[in-house]
DNA sequence: TCAAAAGTGTTCACTTTACACCCATGT
DNA sequence: ACATGGGTGTAAAGTGAACACTTTTGA
């Protein structure tokens, strides 16, 4: 069976089981080499890359619907998601399936409830699902260079813009950084969240003064210099000091 | 015809015409009397009240169908409206329509799109349409006396955080007072929407400074005292000093 | 020995906060 | 007379940006 055959026997299948008209498509960010990438996939009888978004089912909360659509299309579980923003127009994806007959019922009109996720690369165990061809992290700085389907730039670029907004009332250090980590990895971070530079010992003092830290007694080895020294974040003072604000950067 | 079956009769004509299991809940607010209210309906078979909702149709764009809806419910039009958050737990309106046969569609689970509406109250003409027997402004204060609908109040209370979030980056004194208006009524919006109190000397140095006031060679005439002077927005300023941001309140 | 990392000190400019005091004016 | 509004002064405290210097240490 060829692969378009293949989705659209799926595709009936799924059609009761699902609300129509309406999906969630997870912007999943990871934080790696001093940059961030976006979880992308790319279907099997197309050249643009998707969000792997998914349909609600009709007995299941939202939420949950966007925790089952990561886990199914990209293996990813455990992950911390919260919705930004809804994408509502009306044509937003006539295009994606213009090849298909006219009763294809992804062909209707979709709303779709953007969340974003954070995620630490290092626990990704990555699937890819039998619509795919393909599931990759894509950095920032490449996706200029690729063709995303439908409006899926618009909600990549939404949802960084709202990473931005509110890096200092969400645990977004938190979850996108591995367990141990050392400053100058946390500022790299903030820099590529806020899209600026900041000054080291500034940074430095802010974040020591803020009391969210633990050193730990390890090191970072294998650079040509002095081994950086490894934090971790105290969970409690990072949770009480984000209900404040962390700070106005 | 009584109301309940008035109202299965119009239930059967929408079904085709709107997307299934989503519906876009506006919260009007209204700054009047120096305090904040919000727009409320009162259905003809319940004593519950809730937000002007409705449903959207196939072929509409979301933020059109919370126009509508806010036209077609409570008369109300040419308004700002801006989605704030989504509302997708499985159970939120499961006992709305207890009274009601298993077959309505209402009945089936909703997602809600919710969106906050700015308006200035002394424009309003409110009607009252098919389905309700109340349209009314319910001051914030009052609200904790009321019977609210499924998460009604749930949405309200988001609705008004967000607004306290983006005082500084939404036109949002332009939205909900009149056309001329006082500094110490922009003062008492200001608070009311913080909820704390601000220094007068210090609000007068503040916004006199950002520009974005015109002040008119009118006063305010009544009180047994001074007459105030009337403003207006400088609508150039004003949108230039959105776009940074008006100031850290 | 060199490069990166850790840690600290200091200065300047600016903002925020809190309070206080003055005068104006409509009823 | 008096309550409210308009307008300004000021001192204390805090914040942010910039920069520079020191010490540490792994390869």
């Amino acid at each position: 069976m060829d692969p378009q055959q293949q989705f659209l026997k799926k595709s009936e299948e799924a059609k009761d089981l699902f609300i129509p008209h309406l999906s969630t498509d997870p912007v999943v960010f990871g934080f790696d080499q001093s940059e961030l990438k976006v979880l992308l996939l790319q279907m099997t009888y197309r050249k643009q890359w998707l969000l792997p978004g998914g349909y609600v089912k009709k007995d299941e909360d939202l939420d949950a619907a966007a925790e089952r659509v990561l886990r199914e299309r990209a293996g990813i579980s455990d992950v911390y998601l919260e919705e930004f923003a809804v994408f509502g127009k009306k044509n937003r994806s006539e295009f994606y399936f213009e090849d298909f007959d006219e009763s294809l019922w992804h062909k209707q009109r979709f709303i779709s409830i953007g969340y974003y996720a954070l995620y630490n690369p290092d626990n990704a165990n990555l699937i890819i699902d039998e619509f795919s061809e393909k599931c990759e992290w894509i950095y920032l700085s490449q996706l200029s260079e690729i063709e995303l389907a439908m409006d899926h730039r618009e909600i990549i670029e939404k949802a960084l813009l709202t990473l931005r907004e509110r890096i200092s009332y969400k645990p977004i250090g938190y979850n996108l950084l591995p367990e141990k980590f050392t400053l100058s990895e946390l500022q790299k971070l903030y820099e590529t969240i806020l899209g600026k530079e900041l000054n080291r010992g500034n940074f430095y003092r802010k974040i020591k003064n803020l009391g969210i830290l633990r050193k730990l007694d390890e090191q970072r080895r294998g650079g040509a210099h002095k081994s950086p020294d490894l934090y971790s974040f105290d969970e409690e003072n990072y949770k009480k000091a984000l209900e404040n604000g962390l700070n106005n950067w």
